[in-house]
DNA sequence: GTGGATTCATTGGACATCCCAACGGTAATG
DNA sequence: CATTACCGTTGGGATGTCCAATGAATCCAC
């Protein structure tokens, strides 16, 4: 066991302490504050999180079949469905029936979902701004550094 | 706008590469990631990470009405009732009348409580080590600095 | 070809989390 | 002593995540 593991484990007759100075509950406050606040930042557009890496899907892999967007996402089609209604509903994003597999819905942006992809791109850079913002810009070069090599394992 | 903002929003034309680059992102994965981890560790031991986590705080604030618990930890209470449903059932906490205020329960943590506590701490500690595993003693030390001046600012 | 397995979009539901409102019982305040 | 506030509890709603099952369409092995 490391020196730091021994050091908090001595502490445990705080053992809410012990908690809340382990890594994950740290990592886990700090994403919650990052999502509710690029949450609330794209809520101006009327957009969802889930709704808005759908949204940025579409755009990005042109027209595309739902299962296919859910696999790339992570998302479940259950999800996709309501999210993509609510695109659709929206005006952002069209389903048509693909000729070549009439299964599958082939899923496109619209000009109108372009535009409000860029709006909110300017929006959560500006929460991500705000999240940032106690550390200058080499600090949070060394951040996305050190969190890049923890993604790495899930993948 | 700063220069890495910038850089971000020329690469439009993959919204959802921007998406996944931006910290707020970054920091969620790896959060749900450790998150995933100390749920699957602490639930060999029945309890989730609600329940570990008030278990803690009335291991750590002894005899403590509910109410002023669910203030420390900014739990509902709601769910502050159902997770002391749990834990006492269990075995793991008592619920006793407070006579100096007959609304108040006093909540104490029992020694089967405090035996489950000392298990879990081990098993979240081996979760957060696999979780900071690709980084060094040094690096981990670093970014635990880092999320911590990020995590100032909400308190 | 053709019959069985697979994939598609969709629907329904389980479950946890978070927030707000209300209740009877109790204490503090004027 | 009347009002106000707090206690634990219950109920409900909104949201997010995940799994199961459906009918339609396609693919594959024989």
């Amino acid at each position: 066991m490391s020196n730091e593991n021994r050091s908090r484990l001595e502490a445990m007759t705080t053992p809410l302490q012990h908690i809340q100075t382990l890594p994950s509950w740290l990592v886990g406050r700090v994403a919650a504050r990052g999502r509710g606040l690029v949450a609330d930042a794209i809520a101006a557009e009327g957009l969802r999180l889930l709704q808005h890496a759908v949204l940025a899907g579409v755009a990005e892999f042109g027209p595309v079949a739902q299962a296919e967007l859910g696999r790339r996402l992570a998302v479940d089609p259950k999800d996709m469905v309501g999210a993509l209604n609510h695109l659709q509903q929206a005006g952002y994003v069209l389903r048509a029936p693909d000729p070549a597999d009439r299964r599958k819905n082939a899923v496109t942006v619209t000009p109108e979902g372009v535009a409000v992809l860029a709006r909110c791109a300017e929006l959560a850079e500006a929460a991500n701004t705000e999240l940032l913002a106690p550390l200058n810009p080499d600090e949070q070069r060394q951040l996305m550094a050190l969190l890049g090599r923890l993604r790495q394992v899930e993948v």
